[in-house]
DNA sequence: GGGGAGTAGAATT
DNA sequence: TTCCAAATTCTACTCCCC
């Protein structure tokens, strides 16, 4: 379909081969672009990961091509009534911009490699990168001129870059020099909502008011307090909104700062000529698609085909794109959000040999089961992530009638995922836990297979549940926070009245659902599934049908026998099976097979335990030292979160897309 | 028709 | 010489059940 390219096809292959790195970038300014583009793609071609991003790439042309054919097809009535939808959209939308507030965002320059700098200075001036040969993280602004940047491969980098130092990632210097920055923003706004480890939003209105100084002024002020307190730079970008502040925050990036007057014309201006792909939430699928199918490339050109937009999207989707075109965002301080899911994945060399395999699983669901005990949460929710040797992506997941965070039951669950799918050659395996702690009003789900787990796990049995698991939640942390702040002892940890909401991304995700309404994109992506993955529906219920492991491989079954701390947060009675058949605690025999019977009696004398106990305590937080360094910060957080997290909210609205709360049908 | 579960895919850092 | 991460969130959709 998309051809017309071939003569430039040949001539300079490299062109065609559209990376993530092709986005501009702070820092990328001198960098001979065709260059690196040319070597990206020698050093990729032929590759495995370089022909599954090329089956990608012709599934969104076809896409592409069909939404054509659709706006091919559309008649002047078509048109004209669209046309009209959207001015009507784009009237409401522009009622209700809101150009009162002074958003503040705020991006760390380089982090990790500035980071890196401060503990050894003398990386200082060289081109260095955060990462290992496979993939960096970030490249500080030396190694960026030679076209190294985030996201890269390591042994790409290096051909970019022959003498480009690596240094390994250590989250928890990240961490704690973060925490600093955040100190910092607390000072004014004690609401920030803290976006990633290295960037926040600040609502800087009240602050200005009170000092009687600008936003510029007050940006500066910031910048200089953070260079102060950590000595990094960072830049920032001050708008009415939270999307325009953003984008605003990479305009002078590094070390520098642009404010965008809270005035109609300015914004309008500003936006106009704004290439898309410079607007979060909208990344490299989005904008081919936008500027394939409908020709836009600028934020203007999306109230210039407006109707296009109304027509091809859905509602959601058009208004995003409408507001984008408008210049408009989100202004308020959304709620704290918990997190809604914990998960661990590991990349390794390519492998189909079970036992293999099995391993990595069984060390996932360690690493993810130690996580989760350090935060205190439980799940219900399993879901096996896996990328075959050809990089294909599939999950696979269970919902279980009861939560659980052990590694043993994580391991049994994601046991009998992982088995379904064999044989299989993997270069990946991940699991997620979702669905965390949200049993806490104690109604069962399923009385039939409720295990005793459950009343131990959620804290049923004690009716202090709800407390304590808003206490344990995760209060600052965002993606990389949960790397744990152990010795970070204060800062944020412990201000309850803190709670900056962490944002995520949120402020922006829409995009995915470039899958219109009434398009066929669907059946085309079913289709797609089936071909490749003929197994793709066995379900949950084919799994569950699925004995447990013990064929998996040796490891299914060295797991059972073995003691068993009756429960992983408290060491009361020591649980395991003596003999191999006989359980320790009241004599009951049971053969090793019957491991989903031992699981039960397991959880009953656990559950027996706890009941001993008071039933006021925790069981999700194994570790009382945790506790302590969680407690303040979660508690505080809990207080509030859940509070108004009405099941309006649990609609998942994205933030900066909702920002009209009427008319919409959620 | 609403709601939950499951799967894929896009985006962000 | 090899050689393309990890964590989190959200949306769209499709089944399926009530
Ligand atoms: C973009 C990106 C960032 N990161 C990490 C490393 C970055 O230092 C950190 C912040 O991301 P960014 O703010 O996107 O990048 P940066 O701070 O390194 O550089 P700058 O803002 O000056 O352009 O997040 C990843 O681990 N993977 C990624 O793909
Ligand atoms: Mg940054």
């Amino acid at each position: 379909m998309a051809k017309s390219e071939t003569s430039s096809d040949t001539a300079r292959p490299w062109q065609s081969y559209h990376t993530v790195y092709t986005n501009a970038k702070a820092g990328m300014d001198g960098v001979d672009k065709e260059k690196v583009q040319r070597i990206v793609y020698e050093m990729s071609k032929g590759s495995k990961y370089f022909e599954n991003e090329e089956r990608k790439e012709a599934f969104i042309r076809q896409k592409i091509e069909t939404m054509r054919a659709r706006c091919a097809k559309l008649t002047a009535t078509d048109i004209s009534h669209f046309q009209m939808v959207a001015e009507k959209r784009i009237l409401e939308l522009e009622a209700a911009r809101n150009l009162s507030r002074i958003w503040l965002h705020v991006d760390m320059d380089a982090f990790y490699a500035a980071v890196e700098t401060l503990s050894n200075p003398s990386l200082a001036g060289k081109p260095m990168a955060v990462g290992t040969m496979s993939m960096i993280s970030t490249a500080n602004y030396e190694a960026r001129k030679f076209g190294v940047r985030a996201a890269m491969p390591g042994f790409i980098a290096r051909k970019l870059c022959p003498e480009l130092i690596f240094v390994p990632t250590d989250f928890k210097k990240y961490t704690y020099y973060s925490d600093l920055t955040r100190k910092v923003f607390q000072k004014y706004d004690p609401n920030f909502m803290a976006a990633s480890l290295d960037e926040a939003y600040l609502d800087v209105t009240e602050v200005c008011k009170e000092k009687g100084v600008t936003g510029e002024e007050i940006a500066k002020e910031i910048r200089a307090s953070v260079f102060e307190e950590t000595g990094l730079t960072c830049s920032a970008g001050v708008a009415a909104n939270r999307l325009l502040a953003k984008v605003c925050s990479d305009i002078n990036k590094p070390n520098g700062q642009f404010v965008l007057p809270n005035n109609r014309m300015a914004v309008v201006t500003f936006i106009s000529s704004l290439p898309i792909r410079k607007i979060g939430g909208i990344g490299k699928v989005t904008e081919h698609i936008l500027r394939d199918a409908l020709g836009i490339n600028t934020c203007e050109e999306m109230l210039q085909k407006g109707s296009y937009i109304c027509a091809l999207f859905s509602q959601s989707t058009a208004e995003f794109f409408l507001s984008v075109g408008l210049g408009l965002g989100r202004t308020d301080t959304p709620e704290v959000r918990l997190r809604k899911s914990i998960s661990n994945e590991r990349t390794f060399s390519a492998t189909g040999d079970e036992t293999l395999l099995y391993r990595k699983l069984e060390e996932i669901a360690e690493m993810l089961s130690t996580d989760m005990q350090k935060e205190g949460l439980c799940g219900r929710t399993l879901t096996l992530k896996l990328k075959t040797a050809a990089f294909e992506l599939r999950s696979r997941a269970v919902t279980l009638q009861k939560h659980i965070c052990t590694s043993k039951d994580i391991l049994k669950h994601a046991s009998k995922l992982l088995k379904a799918e064999l044989p299989i050659s993997l270069r990946l395996i991940g699991l997620r836990m979702s669905h965390l702690n949200e049993e806490r009003d104690g109604v069962p789900l399923d009385p039939t297979q409720k295990t005793l787990t459950h009343f131990m796990v959620s804290g049923d049995a004690s009716g202090k549940d709800v407390d304590e698991q808003r206490s344990f939640g995760h209060e600052a942390h965002d993606i990389s926070d949960y790397f744990v702040n152990k010795e970070k002892s204060d800062s944020f940890t412990g201000s309850h009245e803190t709670r900056h909401t962490h944002i995520d991304h949120l402020d922006s995700n829409h995009s995915s659902e470039l899958n219109d309404d009434n398009c066929t994109f669907d059946s085309n992506a079913a289709e797609m599934e089936t071909v490749h993955n003929p197994s793709s529906d066995v379900t949950a219920d084919k799994v569950q049908g699925t004995s447990c492991l013990n064929t998996v491989t040796n490891g299914a079954n060295f797991l059972e026998g073995e003691a068993e701390a009756v429960s992983s947060s408290r060491q009361r009675e020591l649980f395991l099976w003596v003999n191999g058949y006989k359980c320790s605690i009241c004599g009951t025999e049971m053969p090793p097979d019957f491991v989903e019977e031992r699981q039960e009696h397991c959880d009953f004398h656990l559950a027996e335990n706890l009941q001993k106990e008071e039933s006021g305590t925790e069981f999700r937080s194994s570790n009382p030292r945790q506790r302590v360094v969680c407690k303040a910060q979660i508690v505080s957080q809990s207080q509030r979160k859940k509070r108004k997290s009405s099941p309006k909210e649990g609609r998942h609205i994205p933030i900066d897309l909702f920002f009209v709360k009427s008319n919409q049908n959620f």
